[in-house]
RNA sequence: GCGGAAGUGGCGGAAUUGGCAGACGCGCUAGCCUCAGGAGCUAGUGGCCGCAAGGCCAUCGGGGUUCGAGUCCCCGCUUCCGCACCA
């Protein structure tokens, strides 16, 4: 009898997976492919418990399929590039490069220490040149296809980070990684053209049913496709005041329906005719005053969420195309500039915002649709805008039209008569990609007088970042401060030229490593086009949700462009995704500066891998938000120490040569067979929950199940149970065990030991080797589940009288309906409640219940 | 405001197709055992009534459909998440 140790297993393991390369593999034709991927790691220094979540699930899964017959890719990186390092080298001095080397070196280590089954032959880490300069070659192509572009905008500017922005990264007006309030900036900035797939990547969401609706309505909602039409307003002919090029302002609306209750326009403080107005009023430096504090609100208001309705009348007239009258034209502070036009028409009879804007500076308000096409009362009683879909009125010929109907039909009209068309807004914006810091991919363009925007010549790639030795953090970009780096010969002209100096979001490097993995060491392409077609996509991806928008949209998004480019063949990367939950510890997501994280490595010294393995799939599905406990590890390691118990206790007795299978055994008793059926009822369900439902805490649970059965079954044997008193019974000394018994245990215990084996694999495998195996469970065969003798011989069937369960009947499971009746309407129990009274339906449902109504 | 998910014992959770609510684990209680260990084994553990058999109540609240509802429908409440003056 020897205890569970698991630290001095999990050493001897690890060393001869890694020694057999057990977990490489090559591309095979011939076999099944499972590409099995959790998010890559940005090499923070310290797993905590919540990542390693992440990777267990992966490895179950990996561990699982690879038993399962597939060809397993399942590899691990490093998302090496980024802020953090770089912050650290300003304030304590170690370069970037020797921090996150040093980081990742311990993190890999955490990782192996957990026994998870990484391909590590294929690591790669974002900030080897060997990676990014297909980065860099790949933002060269997007530039030759127009999908980079270059041009001034105003951008989300965090002044903490001392660096851009893109919308995704902007979460409730603060940077998503220091939560710093976001200013705003005009800068020249490089753009990625995800708009061009707007339509494509929203279409699409329709297609990943193995996705979870949350990410999907999360990416509906960021793309925000909105139906609707541009309409000109033109510009009312005052005396002396008309500007040559600009005769109207266009709104989009998703209401034309409504357009004959526009009795004003609305510009933002962005529009540029708030410029041109500005300049003819009585006060244009008032005017502009006005307009510029709109805008400074702006980003205000992004952070608090609500801020007043304000405007002012620019004195102007505008005439609305339907009813030809003139209305005024507004600046109004609510009024996005980088949404639709940048201008709104104002109906504030049928919207909310117009309605107050109107209430709060006495403008006219016109209903013009109705629910039942009544002409309505009077606009003055109206408490708040009329929103909903009706029947039109007060709106001349399309009177009587549904708004439905009238939306078709205005729109019709709006382009015969040159004012305006159909059209369709997205709230999605293209991806700014400038990054104004060193640690990131150097954007290899160059800028030459003569030339203009050169790109590097590919045979000059990669662009490498310098090596800088101080890191101030003050002045412009990092890199502009090299002149060794900045000064540069155009590579068309030979003449003097300069580098770009900013550097690429990292979510560029993270937006197609799973390609890479396919082919990590290609040096003549980003990989080779039949690797990805072998490996690709991704058949199941797990990691956080808080990558909903950023990365995984940006990763279809760069699938498409890979597709355009010719280089894979599909258009959606991830299969299936599974997005895991937060590890809590006392309600509150782990910090550092909370001091609440739970450290793995405290934990495996404890419990070692495979008790913290399990206690993380046990706790809850894997999506779920889980509270930490070390009371449920305790437990997890206590259920591994029972079935090291029940194993140790057997192995001399099972673990000989020429034990058959069960199915030879003709003369199996009653409780032999019963162990039998749970066998298989066991491997079914663990089978079902890691394959087709991914529901892992139930897995184990089955097989705590089975285990509880094999201690009573091992009770009534000559073997006995482990720690049970009446162990080793003197009685009996001698004695042989049955032969049935033993093909049965054999077969129960090492089907146990298979299916432990992806969450416990330390313990499955030295206990397998115990029990006179020589080869790996890592190439072992999933157990086979067989049906027949899953089959449960009796049953036991509920009889309700009127709703509620009276009697339970005993009988063989293929008893028939009639039968079930029968039993059920004899039963003692059952006649009780129903003596005297009129059976007025039966219902049975074979081999499930026999419902009884009576009065 | 719009959209999504969820609400089950003291706790984490289970219930796969509308069919025995509470599997499995944690915690707790009792007994046994003693290689005093991170022990182990066995039994019990939703609430109320009852000596018991048994009965009643119970899956956020209220209605409904059904022989039968944690599960389906309607109306609320609460929590979490996403988007948010997007015209």
């Amino acid at each position: 009898m020897s205890d569970y140790r698991p630290q001095d297993l999990d050493k001897k393991w690890q060393q001869r997976w890694s020694a057999s390369r057990a977990f490489e593999v090559t591309a095979d034709p011939a076999r099944p492919k499972f590409y099995c991927l959790e998010m890559f790691a940005y090499p923070s220094g310290h797993a905590h418990v919540g990542h390693v979540r992440n990777y267990i699930i992966g490895d179950v899964m990996a561990r699982m399929k690879r038993m399962r017959g597939y060809n397993v890719l399942h590899p691990f990186g490093w998302d090496a590039f980024g802020l953090p390092a770089e912050n650290a080298a300003i304030k304590g001095g170690i370069h970037p490069e020797v921090s996150t080397r040093s980081n990742i070196a311990h993190m890999k280590g955490q990782l192996q220490r957990l026994g998870i089954s990484y391909a590590w032959e294929r690591e790669l880490a974002t900030c080897d040149p060997e990676y990014y300069k297909w980065n860099q070659w790949l933002f060269i192509r997007m530039f030759e296809k127009g999908l980079a572009y270059r041009r001034r905008s105003s951008v989300n500017w965090c002044p903490s980070c001392q660096t851009v922005l893109a919308n995704e990264q902007v979460v409730d007006g603060g940077c998503w990684r220091c939560g710093t309030p976001v200013e705003t900036r005009d800068l020249e900035q490089w753009f990625f053209r995800i708009t061009a797939y707007a339509d494509e990547l929203l279409d699409a969401t329709t297609q990943l049913t193995a996705w979870p609706e949350k990410v999907l309505t999360m990416q509906q909602n960021w793309i925000g496709r909105s139906e609707g039409a541009r309409v000109k307003f033109p510009l009312e002919r005052g005396t002396g005041n008309t500007e040559p090029g600009t005769d109207s302002i266009e709104v989009f609306t998703t209401r034309i329906d409504t357009i004959f209750g526009a009795t004003f326009v609305l510009l933002g403080p962005e529009h540029p005719l708030v410029a041109t107005f500005a300049e003819t009023s009585s006060d244009p430096a008032g005017f502009r005053r006005k307009a510029q504090d709109f805008r400074l609100q702006d980003k205000a208001a992004r952070v608090s969420g609500e801020i007043e309705k304000q405007g002012f009348d620019t004195g102007r007239r505008a005439i609305n195309p339907f009813t030809k009258e003139p209305v005024p034209i507004w600046v109004a502070n609510f009024v996005l500039g980088d949404y639709g036009t940048g201008a709104v028409m104002g109906v504030p009879a049928h919207d909310q915002r117009d309605f107050e804007f109107a209430r709060k500076f006495g403008l006219p308000i016109r209903i013009v649709v109705t629910p039942d096409g009544e002409p309505a009362g009077g606009a003055d009683a109206m408490k708040e805008s009329a929103s909903n879909y009706g029947t039109l009125v007060n709106s001349g010929e399309f009177d009587g039209l549904t708004s439905e109907d009238a939306l078709k039909r205005m729109t019709a009209v709006a382009k015969e008569r040159g004012i305006g068309e159909g059209t369709v807004q997205y709230r999605l914006k293209d991806w700014g990609i400038s990054r104004q810091r060193y640690w990131g991919t150097p954007i290899p363009m160059i800028y030459c007088e003569k030339d203009g925007i050169v790109p590097v010549p590919d045979d000059q790639l990669p662009v490498e970042l310098p090596r800088i030795a101080q890191f101030t953090g003050r002045g412009d970009s990092p890199l502009a401060q090299v002149p060794e780096f900045v000064n540069v010969r155009c590579p068309k002209c030979g003449g003097p030229a300069r580098r770009e100096t900013d550097t690429m979001d990292t979510f560029v490097d993270s937006s197609w490593y799973f390609y890479r993995f396919a082919d990590p060491r290609n040096d003549r392409m980003p990989f080779d086009p039949a690797a990805v077609k072998y490996w690709l996509p991704v058949d199941f991806y797990s990691g956080g949700v808080e990558h909903a928008i950023l990365h995984l949209i940006y990763s279809r998004f760069f699938a498409r462009v890979f597709r355009d480019l010719g280089l894979v063949e599909h258009s959606e990367p991830f299969t299936q995704l599974l997005t895991q939950g937060m590890v809590l510890k006392d309600g509150n997501v782990m910090s550092k500066s909370k001091g609440n994280v739970v450290d793995p490595d405290t934990m495996l010294q404890k419990s070692g891998a495979d008790a913290l393995r399990l206690y993380v799939m046990f706790v809850a599905p894997p999506e779920k938000e889980v509270e930490w406990t070390d009371a449920g590890l305790d437990g997890s390691f206590r259920f591994l120490a029972r079935v090291w118990r029940l194993v140790d206790h057997w192995a001399e007795t099972i673990g000989g040569d020429g034990i058959g299978s069960p199915d030879d055994c003709p003369g199996l008793s009653a409780d032999e067979r019963a162990v039998r059926r749970k066998t298989h009822d066991t491997i079914r369900r663990v089978t079902v929950d890691i394959e087709q439902r991914q529901q892992l805490n139930t897995a184990v649970s089955a097989m705590m199940e089975l285990v509880n059965e094999l201690y009573a079954f091992s009770e009534q044997t000559l073997t006995g149970a482990p720690g049970h008193r009446d162990d080793d019974d003197p009685a009996h000394a001698g004695e042989a065990e049955r032969a049935e018994t033993i093909c049965v245990m054999r077969e129960a215990i090492e089907a146990l030991m298979l299916m432990l084996s992806p969450f416990a694999p330390h313990a499955a495998e030295e206990m397998w080797e115990k029990l006179g195996h020589e080869t790996s469970l890592v190439v072992a065969p999933w157990p086979e589940f067989k049906a027949a003798v899953a089959r449960a011989e009796e049953i036991v069937i509920p009889v309700q009288v009127n709703g509620k369960v009276r009697s339970r009947l005993t009988v063989p499971a293929e008893t028939s309906e009639s039968e079930l009746e029968r039993l059920a309407r004899a039963d003692a129990a059952v006649q009780a409640h129903t003596a005297g009274k009129t059976v007025k339906k039966v219902v049975v449902a074979k081999g499930r219940l026999v419902s009884i109504v009576v009065q």
